[in-house]
DNA sequence: GTCCTTCTATACGGTAGCGTATGGAAACAG
DNA sequence: CTGTTTCCATACGCTACCGTATAGAAGGAC
């Protein structure tokens, strides 16, 4: 087995990156090449298609995106709200996951496929964030109330471009969370 | 003065359909021309170039999720917590002005000139919004918090893809809301 | 009818990207 | 050193779209 140059990996990783900045439009397979220094040539040794790289970056960032934050927060420990707020910390902060989560979530309207991934991410992540509300919040309604506000909090956050006046949208947000943490 | 066959109007709807069909790079002369059943010929006697009419785009897309938004709900009366419902049913109802508006809030997160836009967009609805919890909520900051959470709520629902087990979307929204109303 | 404005068709040159083919280079295995 | 696997460069044909140029049709003004 010789050393991989540009492992498939890497073709991902540019992808994703790609995907963040501009959309499922601009992964172009020449720009991707370009960016890492190499032709598409070796490009279509490693996959089929433009499909086909699409179809892996999806992969990876589905797992990426649910098992290894979950399994980040549950190895820090603290208490529910600690772990709900870590969570989205980690899967919302501008850390490159955020841009790829946005990009997937616009992206989703319109391909079925992507909308499937994206309903078993966001299934996955309601999940756990049920889990937690319900340790201090005994009635299931207030629970899942709870859950798809402080979900769309996350998301709108970062989607919604309005000023709050004299105060910055951190305070709003830290204002928004402990209403829905009381 | 001549009649105008297919006037700017038509080619800023059709642009804006495939908007949001499709995002911004779905916005493209030659297949507008092919769906208003001409050839590019006249695109370029009405625009200077692609650019110009994402701008006038724009423009009209400004105007119709604000003004006259606003307009038709006022119009219509009804305590405070009815025209919240209303204004949000107005411009996040699946009548076109939906997809539009999620297509430009992805857009927006590449492009500042679509970014500024939406800011004045979304503070001018904030605005309104702040206006109407303010008659049956005193206290400031829970305002804020409720309008944020409001709107990202509006938001999340199209963006967010998780199931919540036995209920259906519209119950968990129902609850929601009725926490923001209380 | 004649002129003028308004729009449209058509043809053109240019760029960007896809996917394929093919000949190699570079690493490793023996 | 030889052979094999793995990756890369290059060249090609193809499609889609941009923006320009130009000739002309079609509606209104008179």
């Amino acid at each position: 087995m010789a050393l991989t140059r540009t492992p498939r990996r890497e073709w991902i990783d540019e992808g994703l990156r790609a995907l963040a900045a501009g959309g499922p439009d601009a992964v172009r397979i020449e720009p991707l090449a370009q960016a890492l220094g190499v032709t598409k040539g070796g490009f279509y040794w490693h996959f089929d298609d433009r499909r086909a790289l699409l179809d892996e970056m999806l992969d990876t960032w589905e797992r990426r995106s649910t098992d290894e934050v979950i399994e980040r927060v549950e190895s820090e420990g603290g208490d529910a709200r600690a772990k709900a707020r870590r969570a989205g910390a980690l899967t919302f902060s501008s850390d490159g996951l955020l841009a790829i989560d946005l990009a997937v979530r616009d992206w989703s309207r319109r391909e079925q496929t992507v909308a499937d991934r994206l309903r078993r991410v966001d299934s996955r992540r309601m999940d756990y964030l049920r889990s937690l509300f319900g340790t201090f919040c005994t009635d299931e309604e207030d629970v899942e109330a709870r859950c798809m506000l402080a979900f769309s909090l996350a998301i709108g956050n970062h989607f919604i471009a309005a000023d709050h006046g004299a105060r910055s949208r951190a305070d709003v947000l830290e204002l928004a969370l402990r209403r829905l943490e009381a």
